[in-house]
DNA sequence: AGTACTTATTCAACGGATTGCGCAGCAATA
DNA sequence: TATTGCTGCGCAATCCGTTGAATAAGTACT
């Protein structure tokens, strides 16, 4: 339902072409919600239907030519009238939840494997917006406050993910010790 | 794309209506897998038509007649198989986000209004998964370990949330003496 | 020279998910 | 007595999202 508003709040402080803004969705909101070019590419056909954007044609040679898109009065509004109304609390969908909670079906190695799997990808994140974090910190958080909140929690989220999964190893390596000892 | 799995998982102990899942949906699953009773029947029609499980017939008097669903042979294969390919990371997409990452648009006071709301759910589900995490303890919680373990990922998830939310507080009460001082 | 990647946009097909509705009867509360 | 809530199942329309492909020209690497 927001993919909408997470293009105009894109859009809010610069003009940009679709290609541009799913480059941001892979990296500094793709933290807080993905999307693909092409629902990208959808969302601001329909955005421009409805005059909530508008874009120019911007001819260039070497590259194909692009559109840049830029918000409108009433696209402003509607972001505002958004965010007045609360929004609904996030669906989970983890699918390496649904594995672990299934897990009695699996042996303790299999599990193990793909927990330092996805542990490496939480690690990768953690890092990167550790390093987004800190260039913040350099030149004052207090200007991009929000880029900064965002990343704190990106970054809390990793930490409990990586806590969480030490936990597991334990708890898998005593079950392991008292199955063979049997 | 794995509804169906969470379904099958939830089959492994239990025989269960459609019913007994949408609410095991709302609650323990639910921690890690959402749907709605509407999706739960659909899947499980499939699921029937491909034998994965299979239902009988229980009239009742009283309440309603009930299917009750068993998963096969078939679906427990299917459970295996899909336990055993990695999972797709999941797609993060999360309104209240992308709200603070738009803050800038917004008044302090708004974000917070609507950051305590999200907090008073957060605090809610941290104890209830509390408390059926402790009920585990006290039956020794080897036997449902993985049951424990997706507790444990839940209650880690909400007290880091929790925590974001304080820095968020402070944040936004530092920004607010900065301009009312100006 | 051939392969692969980047910039840039778009279409089509399919499947998954949400929203809204409908039926039906019992129990409990206001 | 009216309303709300619980148990239980289901359909239909629509929307959202994913997958896969096509086009097109430049750059960079092997």
């Amino acid at each position: 339902m927001s993919l909408r508003h997470a293009i105009l709040v894109l859009l809010q402080d610069q003009e940009a072409s679709g290609y541009d803004l799913a480059r941001e969705f892979a990296n500094s909101i793709g933290l807080v919600w993905n999307a693909t070019h092409q629902q990208i590419y959808l969302e601001l056909g329909k955005l421009n239907d409805q005059n909530m954007v508008k874009f120019r044609h911007i001819p260039q040679d070497g590259k194909p030519d692009k559109k840049l898109y830029r918000i409108t009065e009433e696209g402003r509004d509607e972001l505002i009238r958004w965010l007045r109304k609360p929004a609904a609390p996030p669906r989970i969908r983890d699918a390496f939840m649904v594995k672990i909670a299934g897990g009695a079906l699996s042996d303790s190695s299999s599990i193990l494997r793909e927990l330092e799997d996805q542990a490496d990808l939480r690690r990768e994140r953690l890092s990167t917006f550790e390093a987004l974090a800190s260039k913040l910190d350099e030149q004052g958080r207090d200007k991009d406050l929000f880029t900064y909140l965002t990343l704190r929690r990106g970054i809390l989220d990793q930490q409990a993910w990586l806590h969480w999964a030490e936990e597991v190893r334990s708890a898998l390596n005593k079950r392991e010790l008292l199955s063979t000892s049997v």
